[in-house]
DNA sequence: GGAATAGTGTCTCTGAGACAATATCTA
DNA sequence: TAGATATTGTCTCAGAGACACTATTCC
C-alpha cells in the first residue's frame, strides 16, 4: 500500500536530491593519522583522488552504505563508521544535487592492504568534491574519540605497554605527551596482565589490557 | 548539460530516499528547556504532535530548509539551525524511505507566539516519527553549547545581571549551580556596563554584556 | 535596624604539568 | 658496570566546589 498525499502523488513524484555517503577511513601510520584514498580510473572525476563513497540505496542504513563503499571501492572491511554530518554545498558535485553524509572510521593499519594509498589526514592534498574537508573533520572526530579514553578502536592491539599506548595517542592527537601525566591518566582504566615486554634493552615494561570489555 | 553515467543514465534515473529536515526549536520557559511542537490537523499523522519539518527541495541548503519548515509550519523565524545528525531508521516513516536530517535551534521565548505549543524538551511526550529522540538530542546539543560559554544564543538579552544569566544556565543545563563558582567562571568573558539593576529589594546587581561581539 | 540580595575571601581537593630520583633490565 | 628504559615521588599551579563573611540596597 503506497502512501499518496492530498493531490494523489507519492513521495517519488517529487524532485529531490541524491544522497551519498563518503567515508574517511583513518589509521595510524608513521606516527600520524592517515586517511585512505583511491584514484578514480574511469568515468566522472577520473584521475583524481577521493574518499571511498557511494550513493545510498533505498532502504539501506547509512552505516551499511558506508561499509559497502569501503568494501566495493577499496576492498577494506570497516569497523564502525560514525556519522560526521551532512555536507550540502550545492556546488559540491557537478553531476547534480548530491548531499553527502560524511562518515569516519578508524582501524589498525593491519586491516589495510599493501596496495592501499594513504595520505596525511589533516593535509590530504587535492581531493575530489569536499573530501579534504571531510578528512579534516574526521581528524577532529578521532581526536575527540581518543582524548579521554585509552584505546576505543583497538589501535594498540589487545596487550600493550604504556609507552606503546602513548605513541598511539600522540599519533592521533598530533602532539607529544608527557609520559608521567599520560601514565597516571590512563592507569585507572587499564588492567595489568602480569606479563612484561621483552627483547629490547632497558627495563621491561609491564603489559596492560583494558579494564572493562572496552 | 546533464551528466550521464556509462549506461547513459542520469542521477534521477536511480531510486533513492527522500530527505527531510526536522527542527527541534528550543527555548527556555518555566526554568527549563522546552521544544516547539505542532499538531497535524489533516493528512498523514493527523492529530498527533510532531516537530516542524519538511522535505528538502532540490538545490536547497539544509539550514534553509530548516528555517523554511519553522516559518511555514509554525510561523516562527528561526535563528541559526544546527545539524544534529541524520536519523535513518528504515521504519521511521510509514510513507516510504525518508531520511531526516535533524536540526536544533534555540531562541528567546519572546520570539515565539502565544499560541505556540511548547513541551518539556527532555520528555516531550508522544510525538510522531522519531521526534522525541530528536528533541532529546537537541537538549544535549544545547547543553554542550552553553556549558563553557556565557550566552551564545542571547537568551538573557543584551544586558543582564549575573543571577539572571545563572538562571538561564540552570534552565539549559537542568541543574542548580553555585553562585560564586558560576560568577567566577563567567566574569572573564563579560564586560560591565556600569549600570545596575533596580526596582527590587536588596542590593542592586551590576549589569553585564558580552566582552567580545559574542 | 532588619530583611534581602550582591559580591568576595578563603580553604580544600583534584588533576595537569614538570622535574628528577629510583628501579630493573640488556650488553 | 654502563647504558637504556620503566616507574614513581613530589612540587607547583590552576580551577572547581563549598562555606561563610562582608556590602549595599529597600522598607
Amino acid at each position: 500500500m503506497i502512501w499518496r498525499d492530498a493531490s494523489g502523488r507519492t513521495l517519488d513524484d517529487y524532485p529531490r536530491p541524491s544522497v551519498a555517503v563518503d567515508v574517511a577511513l583513518l589509521t595510524v601510520r608513521d606516527g600520524r593519522l592517515e586517511v585512505l584514498v583511491h584514484e578514480r580510473v574511469t568515468g566522472f572525476e577520473a584521475g583524481r583522488r577521493s574518499l571511498p563513497g557511494t550513493f545510498v540505496h533505498v532502504d539501506e542504513l547509512l552505516a551499511d552504505a558506508a561499509l559497502r563503499a569501503l568494501h566495493d571501492k577499496v576492498g577494506v572491511t570497516g569497523e564502525q563508521p560514525e556519522q560526521l554530518g551532512v555536507f550540502d554545498d550545492p556546488a559540491r558535485d557537478d553531476r547534480g544535487r548530491v548531499l553527502s553524509v560524511a562518515h569516519a572510521d578508524l582501524v589498525p593499519l593491519e586491516r589495510l592492504g599493501v596496495a592501499d594509498t594513504m595520505v596525511p589526514a589533516h593535509d590530504p592534498g587535492d581531493l575530489s568534491f569536499d573530501h579534504a574537508a571531510i578528512a579534516r573533520r574526521a581528524v577532529e572526530w578521532a581526536r575527540d574519540l581518543y582524548r579521554d579514553r585509552p584505546d576505543p578502536r583497538g589501535l594498540a592491539g589487545s596487550e600493550f605497554t604504556l609507552f606503546e599506548l602513548q605513541r598511539v595517542h600522540e599519533a592521533v592527537l598530533g602532539e607529544r605527551l608527557q609520559k608521567d601525566t599520560f601514565r597516571r591518566r590512563m592507569l585507572g582504566s587499564l588492567r595489568e596482565t602480569g606479563a612484561s615486554s621483552s627483547g629490547s634493552v632497558g627495563k621491561p615494561a609491564r603489559l596492560f589490557t583494558h579494564a572493562d570489555p572496552r
